[in-house]
DNA sequence: ACAAAAGTGTTCGTCTTACACCCATGC
DNA sequence: GCATGGGTGTAAGACGAACACTTTTGT
């Protein structure tokens, strides 16, 4: 039981939405995930995490959770490095650090998205990961599952859709080092599993926006109905239905009205809304609850 | 940008359900969780807890997964620990290593065990949760959520119970160092943090089987709808209504009958059922759901 | 015969989804 | 007037919970 040498680097998916856009904060040009590594005079892992960010950004964060640790084994060494990865909410501030820029993750995951049609899915991917899967039965039900089917696309799956992509060797990332340079799928690469570790925030993001009202954290303290919904839509990769989305919101008290309006835009004045600070809570604990699509 | 010198350690919430009986294994009499430190020579943390905990118990590991990852901060040292804890899953062994044990989770978290009634809640937790809320509309209004009303209790909140106790003085750990020794509440107490974690791990399990087939990795090969049943029950700590049970298992198609049925024991025989090892895959991607109580 | 457990049918009410429609403003 | 977005009512249908009842064994 010999003791190891270990560092331990933290990983931030920060995300912010802006104007319908799901954007994460990438440092080297779009092709890192911000890190840094844990320092001793951070008290908790957490604290670590937020310090850092903040000092970055020059913006408070919102909500952060834990996504996932993993650990390299480094070549020759017998040392090893821990990655412990985090989903940060954040919105976007005017003043980031030099080199770090915000990116629609769905330039990583076009796939992802939903909301202007699924040419991309219908034309490229599905042919291509149908040839892929050849006679196997077992791969082609595993496509239909996590792929197929226009009605019940589970926005979920993030990460299952890019490891079967991974698979099926359409991502670059999985190709390195191999002489085999099939054409990659459109959707931007980035170094070491960073992709990956997006891809899983954004699954747990998708998943927690329905149970959990996060979604306050992306949003200025006053909104109207549309941009509440644009902003899951946004992260959801889907439209909702309109009518049915304010009624559930509604029923749920989780906003209430301020009494202003919008103005000088097309169409009708907005109420405009705010979050119930007295639910962050009370929610936490039943869950909320979203339409489905269109 | 100093480099930390740092340790890592795996914790494991291994748990069982053997006679209706959720378990986990525990070391130091039930004091301590099992933990091991990383070896260099693990491929990653998850082939490392595996090779780690089949040693110890001689018995293949079902489903693993990562619960959480925390760092202390040892006291004068410029050196941390961090700790990574896993959920796993598996069936009671014959041969246990020396010093670990089996024991029903529901003794360190009795209050989390509603199937034989609720006393202990209404008799002993309550009134003193009560006395510590004095009045705090506040506090009042968290534990209604969290303990109150009998009808919408909601087991998944074994950590939010727990910190809530946590935070009333009613958990010896929460005394440590300190003069006012409380009487604390029934529950076996834990050392370090280890408590928290096996709360977590009950609270992501109870989260789990509702809408992942996981509990196929606690029975046999072969069972009846009321083992099946039990074994929820065990995990769930509530009783479930048996006919709607049925149905929304059949429902799904998780099950088919082997064809065998029980003998010896009281009232009619019982169909003997498997899992369809072809839904592993699928229900993976769409979801398990569970009748409420009684 | 009776207890104990297995197993089935059906009703009632709620929640989801979809469709249809009216309202207020800018150009 | 008409396009654009805001906003409400309601009906069809799926799903969950509860109840009543029949079947098959051991003692």
């Amino acid at each position: 039981m010999s003791i190891d040498s270990v560092q331990a680097e933290l990983i931030a998916v920060l995300v912010a939405v802006t104007n319908g856009d799901a954007r994460v904060l990438t440092v080297e040009s779009g092709f890192a995930l911000p890190s840094g590594q844990l320092e001793p005079d951070h008290r908790s892992l957490q604290t670590g995490l937020r310090a850092w960010v903040e000092r970055q950004t020059h913006h408070p964060l919102g909500y952060v959770e834990q996504l996932y640790t993993f650990a390299d084994q480094l070549r020759g060494h017998h040392s090893r490095n821990v990655s412990i990865s985090y989903l940060a909410l954040s919105r976007e501030a005017a003043s980031t650090y030099p080199d770090a820029s915000w990116v629609s993750w769905y330039r990583y995951f076009p796939w992802e998205d939903r909301r202007q049609g699924i040419g991309l899915m219908q034309n490229v991917i599905l042919p291509r990961l149908l040839t892929w899967c050849g006679a196997s039965a077992e791969r082609r039900q595993r496509m239909g599952r996590l792929f197929g089917d226009e009605r019940r696309w589970n926005d979920e799956l993030v990460l299952e859709r890019y490891e079967f992509l991974f698979g099926a060797g359409l991502i670059p990332e999985a190709l390195r080092g191999q002489a085999t340079a099939a054409a990659a799928l459109p959707g931007l690469e980035m170094t070491h599993d960073h992709r990956r570790i997006l891809a899983t925030g954004m699954a747990r993001l998708r998943a927690k926006i329905k149970y959990r009202p996060v979604v306050f954290e992306l949003l200025a303290k006053s909104f109207t109905m549309l941009e509440l919904q644009q902003t899951m839509e946004a992260l959801a990769g889907q439209e909702l239905h309109k009518p049915n989305f304010r009624r559930l919101i509604t029923q749920q008290e989780l906003v209430e009205e301020t009494g202003e309006f919008t103005s000088g835009l097309a169409g009708r004045p907005a109420k405009l809304f705010r979050f119930r600070p007295s639910v962050i809570e009370e929610r936490s604990l039943s869950g909320t609850k979203l339409p489905l699509v269109k």
